[in-house]
DNA sequence: TAAAACCTTGACAACGTTTGCAATGACAAG
DNA sequence: CTTGTCATTGCAAACGTTGTCAAGGTTTTA
């Protein structure tokens, strides 16, 4: 790699100069100037960030945990975070922890080795502990919060997705709904979970334990756990016990539809399914989804600019939670409550 | 952030003692190993990469560019790479150009100023142009070619891939087959195609190129152009001048599937479809899709392998394209040719 | 014509790390 | 008692960049 010390020797003008010749034309000769940026463009002239950004001590590079990044959704708030930051001319050093604490730890050490500015995280139910260590650079937590007071957090309104998906269940003359929440302990699962109560509650209906089934859905060696309360969940709806089903995320969406398949459910008339989060494929389903929306590529987008908003102003974040609205998206999986059998 | 200096001012000893009691133990008497491991684990001590990688001349990390981080596939991959890069102590700077071409400029542009030591790419038909620059880092394509030569490749079997797909609808009975080809350029799309060709060639049936479609599926504004194709091309199915349709990846796929819907065709009585890449949701369409599945995470993985020894003898490249082979996934979307209408 | 202002450039220090070399002292061997 | 070996440490240079300062020359101003 060329660098400055050799354009200038080719030149025969120091290092510095060539260096100004970059950064702040005006204060060079034209002609200088010139001969400058043409040996440059000659040697294939690349500045080296490692050195600048040591010098001037910062590296215009942000990091990105996320726990995994073949979900769509994730995928979808990545691209969000990837475009601002590459409109604030930063670059993006996006980290898969797979759910797992040791490489979310790992990830954070070496994101802090690299001298990241900030940190854009979704937290997993590790996190918390994790980022007591960081309180150095600006964090913005997206999608669920991890518990840590006083950090600036992006996420969906998920009780008021639920909300409207259980009332729109609740609409179509539902009244024993079931719910399929993913792994307890992330905020996306229990503010989804309570926004089923408090449908649920408002009607004026009971709520029934046995109808609520938590289970990790994350694709990996966990799944079948997801997969057991999906089955186990689904035989009430084989029975008649529920006629309706809310699914808390993708995952448990997926583990919810191969139960449905593997039990021979006709949606919607066994069953009523709505799902949280949309995913290309659920429009072409049998029947297509109804989902609850929500809008990840804006999420990222917010969290990034949320975290340059506090590069910018040195002083650290007030640290509050911006909601974004849901969209209830009705398909084909929910349907009026059948006649009895 | 502390420093190495501010352990040595601390402790008593130089920052060189410090710097070796981090990295070579031995070298170090116990007792003030011991003490400076001490204070440094009180002020939190992280390693300045930056300095560090300036020093030694490596950045530790490589860079990934992909063209659509949203596509399943793409994730897929960016995960294999991913975790190898990890266990090579290495980190990843992934960046998505989204098929634009100033955009996969720029990243090349920032992850050679970042000093990464090796690239993986997910070539577009701009990317040979943007390469002949890259001389310098080693470099190794993966899923399609650039065009490139004497480059590392690592690639699914999309030849055999796309045969396979044909002859099962072959020996489904079908001869009316079509083909919806994803943007043209790229090699992906012309080896499915040319599997196509070849699969009809030895079966003896003349190729119809008023069957064959073209059309940029990738999401976003051009999206346009393959739901055009799909469309045109679906229409043949509506009046049965086709029987069978191969989609040349998951995009196209999904744009068959739109207009699957649209014309409302039902699958596999008006049209068995076969499509290139497996998606979560093609288990659960009506009827679930038969696919020709790629091993997204292994190509990953062996790019990344591939990179790791270019790295490791420092000799350039052999240059040489590794293939994987493709699964045929037979699902309930393939049918036996119908009795005539 | 002398002084002041300006333009252009180079020398040098610094960012935080690693590492070759030399210095110091302790201890063993002759 | 001298010499040599070894373990432990510090000094200083280097990686490539940027920014401060001052020097030299030229032009403008009084």
């Amino acid at each position: 790699m060329a660098t400055l010390e050799d354009i200038a020797r080719e030149v025969g003008v120091s290092a510095s100069t060539v260096s100004r010749a970059m950064s702040r034309p005006e204060s060079v000769a034209a002609a200088t100037r010139a001969r400058i940026l043409k040996v440059a463009g000659r040697l294939g002239y690349q500045p080296n960030l490692l050195a600048r950004n040591l010098r001037q001590g910062s590296s215009k590079t942000i990091g990105f945990i996320l726990s995994e990044i073949q979900n769509s959704f994730n995928a979808t708030v990545a691209k969000g975070v990837q475009d601002v930051a590459y409109q604030h001319g930063y670059s993006l050093i996006l980290c898969n922890t797979d759910e797992d604490e040791t490489k979310e730890a790992l990830s954070l050490e070496v994101l802090l080795a690299q001298q990241v500015e900030g940190l854009i995280v979704i937290p997993t139910h590790h996190t918390q502990r994790h980022l007591e260590r960081v309180r150095r650079v600006p964090l913005v937590e997206v999608d669920r919060l991890s518990g840590q007071r006083g950090v600036q957090a992006v996420l969906a309104d998920n009780v008021g997705g639920a909300l409207s998906a259980i009332r729109h269940l609740l609409d179509l003359g539902h009244i024993r709904i079931g719910a399929l929440i993913s792994r307890p302990g992330v905020t996306t699962a229990t503010e989804r979970l309570s926004g089923y109560q408090s449908a649920l509650e408002t009607a004026g209906i009971a709520l029934r334990p046995e109808w609520v089934r938590m289970g990790n859905a994350f694709t990996g060696p966990g799944q079948v756990q997801g997969q057991q309360a999906a089955l186990e969940l689904l035989h009430l709806a084989l029975t008649g016990e529920i006629t309706a089903l809310f699914c808390s995320n993708n995952n448990m969406t997926y583990r919810a539809l191969e139960a449905v398949q593997e039990l021979g459910l006709r949606l919607p008339r066994d069953l009523s399914l709505v799902g949280f989060d949309d995913e290309p494929g659920f429009r072409f389903t049998a029947p297509p989804l109804t989902v609850v929306e929500q809008p990840g590529y804006a999420l990222g987008q917010a969290a990034a600019e949320h975290l340059f908003n506090q590069l910018e102003r040195q002083q650290p974040a007030p640290g509050g939670v911006t909601r974004f609205e849901t969209r209830l998206i009705v398909r084909g999986s929910s349907g009026p409550i059948p006649e009895p059998r």
